[in-house]
DNA sequence: TACCCCATGTAATCAGTTACATGATTAT
DNA sequence: ATAATCATGTAACTGATTACATGGGGTA
């Protein structure tokens, strides 16, 4: 009863609406699909396909080769999955430890600060160039649904809006840049 | 050796310099001032109190009325602290739910987007309000130096994408809205 | 043959959340 | 008197992270 599920099963469900997949092909898949804003890792993959076998949402396919073991979604698999679509999201949470350290800024040295905050600047312009990249390529492939658009949209307006903030601070905060 | 502070703790330690405080005041203290970007509670305060406590960063006074247990930071803390603000912060994480139903959106029907979408713009607009009120306040209590201004100008900054994000999403996202 | 990548799985630990239990003090 | 708030603490659970162990298969 109810759907207990969690994110992270429910988007593995999501992704084995689109064929059978192995433990590994999911983790790449879901990495790439919504890891910018689900992350999970390798360990929870196995652990939740494991779980999702015993209450019968996916079921085990034969072993190939390099002990490949494809799962595939069940019916109970896709109304748990539409159950969980159907409840409202929780608010996102964000933990973001450079804000904790600039929080606490006036404890650092400028050039301690200067660091930090030009290592985070780069992070965030390497990530925007990365969704664009993304952008380009999805579009050459024709991958970009409304849903999928939207998404990566979110993406690259987050890291705009972050290097914009990052180019307002000031010196205090920068140290100097 | 080698710091092995979390993030939390050394929040803590850092609220702790402005003098003794109880784990009581220290989770309100810290819900208001970094509760936007680094989310605790009551349980892991007095967990990382005591933690510290055993290993001298902070030492307990005596207790008040109503069982007051006041923590003071010792000076190990204060290395402790300095240590672990020197060290490279990691990036942010965001696990943003929203984005994972609607990167599923095609099993949803346009009323389910609608319903989900409106209420979650309408959270993020009442958080730009908050921020928006916050910046008021602290401005007249003469509470906001370049570093408390500059993660609260991201709060701000943040919402406010958030929202234009949210009106630039087209119907067959947002169901209708 | 040796090496790298594919692929599954487990163990251990830590962090975060919710819920509950208990009691003191203040305000109505 | 009693209700609300202050205050500390514990238990149970779930989720996330890291590391390790094991071995198959492809390729240089």
């Amino acid at each position: 009863m109810g759907s207990n599920l969690n994110a992270t099963a429910a988007s593995l469900l999501g992704f084995l609406h689109e064929g059978p997949m192995t433990g590994w092909d999911l983790v790449a898949t879901a990495q790439e699909r919504i890891g910018d804003f689900w992350s999970l890792n390798q360990s929870q993959v196995y652990r939740e396909l494991a779980r999702m076998a015993e209450t019968g949402l996916v079921v085990a396919g034969e072993r190939g080769t390099r002990d490949k073991q494809p799962y595939s979604i069940t019916e109970a698999g896709r109304q748990e999955f539409l159950e969980w679509m159907r409840r409202m999201p929780g608010a996102e949470t964000i933990r973001f430890p450079l804000l904790l350290t600039l929080a606490f800024g006036r404890f650092l040295s400028p050039s301690t600060l200067s660091l930090i905050v030009g290592k985070h600047r780069a992070l965030h312009a390497e990530r925007l160039e990365k969704y664009r990249d993304q952008r380009v390529e999805m579009e050459k492939a024709g991958q970009l649904d409304d849903f999928a658009s939207a998404t990566l949209d979110f993406g690259l307006t987050y890291e705009q809006t972050v290097l914009d903030w990052f180019d307002r601070l000031p010196l205090t905060v920068t140290g100097r840049l």
